[in-house]
DNA sequence: AGCAAGATTAGC
DNA sequence: CTAATCTTGCTA
């Protein structure tokens, strides 16, 4: 028999985000769309909290753009990086916090022909949804998946009581501030990890 | 109104 | 190393 699969209560996010961050390794992103359905295990996340992080999108105070990270836990926050990419996050803590953990990478568990329709037939299957801008390709979302409740809507954040092995910590990466927080978490050793280096 | 920078990626 | 590409927030 196949684990049962049960979605994250919005309980769960309501919470510290780094232990959020944490427990979410080893949890499953699905999203389901008319073109069939994809999902990965979480291996890789940050966390960005308040607006006293100078990295997080809540730095300057509330506007348009940020309004999910200020709202309830548990709900999907999208948005367009670099004018090209879309990056997911759940957001965290209670009401009124701005908090949220940024998925960075998943490891392919269903839909990986539908991965590849997106992706390209060309790309490797440990590297169809490593990176946070390449994993929303993957699976399909964009700035129609923002603010989505991640417990209720086709995309879901689940547990399928896998082990997580080892978590390792460290800076987080692709910023240029906030880089002094150890907020990046990722499943030790794990080929699905995006271990890209910045100057 | 104009401009620089940003939680990235692919290609040369 | 650099282009691609768009929203935000600051300056004028």
């Amino acid at each position: 028999m196949p684990t049962r699969r049960t979605k994250l209560p919005h309980s769960f996010y309501n919470r510290p985000t780094l232990q959020v961050a944490e427990q979410l390794l080893g949890k499953v992103l699905v999203h389901r769309t008319p073109s069939g359905i994809a999902s990965g295990m979480i291996v890789e996340a940050e966390a960005y909290i308040g607006e006293d992080d100078p990295a997080c999108h809540a730095a300057p105070g509330p506007t348009r753009r940020n309004v999910p990270l200020y709202g309830p836990p548990g709900i999907a926050y999208v948005y367009l990086n670099y004018g090209i990419h879309y990056l997911v996050n759940a957001v965290t803590e209670a009401d009124g916090h701005p908090a949220a953990v940024l998925i960075r990478a998943l490891a392919p568990v269903g839909g990986v022909v539908l991965m590849h329709a997106r992706r390209g037939a060309h790309v490797a299957g440990r590297d169809l949804c490593r990176g946070p801008g390449n994993l929303t390709k993957a699976l399909g979302i964009a700035l129609s998946e923002n603010q989505l409740d991640l417990v209720s809507s086709r995309l879901t954040i689940e547990d399928c009581g896998c082990r997580v092995p080892g978590v390792s910590w460290g800076p987080r990466i692709g910023i240029r501030v906030g880089v002094e927080h150890p907020w990046r978490c990722w499943m030790t050793g794990h080929p699905s990890v995006s271990g890209r280096v910045i100057k």
